[in-house]
DNA sequence: CATGAAATGCTCATGCGGAGCATAAGGGAG
DNA sequence: CTCCCTTATGCTCCGCATGAGCATTTCATG
């Protein structure tokens, strides 16, 4: 929802001049992995500064992501607004708007530099759905137990303890996909991420421009936590799709993996797609029906809500 | 949660000054009203420039509020950014970052336009905590289905009632609360709401400066969304209550009645509150225990979520 | 035709949330 | 002092959503 204003409004002194920039994370999954659009050959978001001739702020975004990667936009939403602590010579500072986007992934022609990454590569913690625990899983405990310990005094330690044990689920806590914010903070206060690429940097995950990379986060943050009671997901899918590519989505974003019959029943009773009457017949296994979205019935539901199921 | 840069970024290209202004939406409950903090006796939330001598977005928002109404805050969070489509002369664009604060009600001397108001004396019909219908929800219902009879063709008119049916919740559909922005959008585009004071404005309701009624719509909204999954309701309360105020202050904010023995187990089975041991006698009847927040707890449970019920 | 891989159907146990009934404990009126 | 009114508290019931599995169905393949 993008709201304009459409009244006059006298111009505040003059002393408070400051750039508005654009920031884009454009979100798409393809072949089971979340992938983000980046410019810079990885190492940045799509952005621009928020110019006069732009009719709104997500008029903008989408004016910037466009002229710079050459990729159609579908639905897009704020995210968040960031402050420049830091100054420019002109004494002016910079104000960054976020905004999350989702689309389909399309091969467009152009700058070779712009690309679409999996969003695992700057934050490679955050996906658990191998059934296995992986061994980053091990290395980040330890190294932020280690941190832990680098505490001056006790009290600082047991804070420190606590927020590892919340935000990666240790001591009985389940896993909290949503927190990503959280640990991506936690791990860089122990040091353990770094801005610049950095051959000790123990924890992998790619750094990304200035605080590209946190405002990722927060990006992916708003999507795990919107796909549980916004029907957002179908923005990622094609026209047509199986129930199980349409879990794999969700898992893909999620990072986790879902029981598969309950999700099935969840979507169903939801009445959030219809069938098409084909089959797909390349699952490997049992032909799956294939589905589509019902627009219809998400706008009569509008803002009632409708979730999808994240097993524990 | 206040998002700060520490890196250098360089300046963007100077083509894109902006404003960037600050605009508050401080709630309190006092006397089982939700109010908000206004200036210009009543027609202005507090706000102002973003100045370089602001550390960040939330301590500028602290400040201009301090500064225009000399009130302590508590809780801040951001809220939304809005653009203004018009120009100054001066070829500039004004970005609004809206924050939304909870605190508690203080008596304040100086200048006499600031002040506390009942949100409702903007938005009449979003209070629905009286059991029986008002005469303003049969109002805007007729003057609502007579608006959307003024429709050219027949799709437009069965689209307008359909968004009045879900809005409004009519047609077996339940009443809620949380679609604040909706239902003053449509209201607008129905005429029923103006920005400036009207004699014939059918539907009461005060307005505001430039688009602030509508900021303050969003924090509504925010707010009431936030108390069913955060225990936020509790930067409203005085350090001691009874459960019955706490209710109250919920249902201020819900703008609807909740069942007292769910809203009980609710909140004592998530050990959001202590006893204090003692108890309030002024209550009309039996004694009500005094509780106290426990932070603490909240402080474990972190992101994990709480949430109060609302009766539908 | 036996097997493997998915897709689908169903069942069960649990927990939460919506509604109400019933009892306890003060203050005030008669 | 007793009855009545009001608010505080305790508990019970019921329906529904959700987490977990078991069992069957339906293709492709060797």
């Amino acid at each position: 929802m993008d709201q304009v204003r459409t009244r006059h409004r006298p111009a505040p002194v003059a002393s408070a001049e400051a750039i508005a920039e654009l920031i884009a994370v454009i979100v798409a999954v393809t072949a089971g992995e979340p992938r983000v659009l980046t410019i810079d050959v990885g190492t940045a978001l799509p952005s621009g500064p928020f110019e006069l001739t732009h009719r709104s702020l997500q008029a903008g975004t989408r004016s910037w992501v466009e002229q710079q990667t050459h990729h159609p936009l579908g639905y897009v939403e704020q995210l968040y607004t960031f402050a420049d602590r830091d100054r420019t010579a002109a004494g002016q500072r910079t104000v960054s708007i976020s905004y999350l986007g989702l689309t389909r992934e399309v091969r467009v022609a152009g700058d070779p530099g712009v690309g679409w990454q999996s969003w695992y590569r700057y934050f490679p913690w955050e996906d658990r759905r191998a059934t296995s625990t992986p061994a980053l899983a091990d290395t980040i405990d330890t190294s932020l137990r280690a941190w832990a310990d680098t505490a001056d005094d006790a009290a600082t330690r047991r804070d420190r303890l606590r927020r590892i044990s919340i935000t990666f689920g240790h001591d009985g806590r389940t896993w909290n996909e949503e927190l990503i914010l959280q640990r991506y903070e936690l791990l860089w206060e122990a040091g353990l991420v770094a801005e610049a690429p950095q051959a000790t940097d123990p924890v992998e995950g790619d750094p990304m421009t200035h605080d590209h990379r946190r405002i990722l986060a927060t990006g992916i943050a708003r999507l795990r936590a919107k796909i549980k009671y916004r029907p957002v997901v179908f923005e990622l899918m094609p026209p047509r799709f199986t129930l199980l590519q349409l879990q794999r989505t969700v898992e893909a974003l999620a990072g986790r993996l879902l029981h598969k019959q309950n999700f099935r029943r969840l979507v169903e009773q939801q009445d959030l797609v219809e069938e098409t009457g084909d089959v797909a017949t390349e699952t490997g296994g049992r032909p799956a029906k294939l589905f589509r979205f019902r627009r219809d019935v998400v706008a009569e539901r509008a803002v009632t809500g409708s979730k999808l199921p994240l097993a524990r």
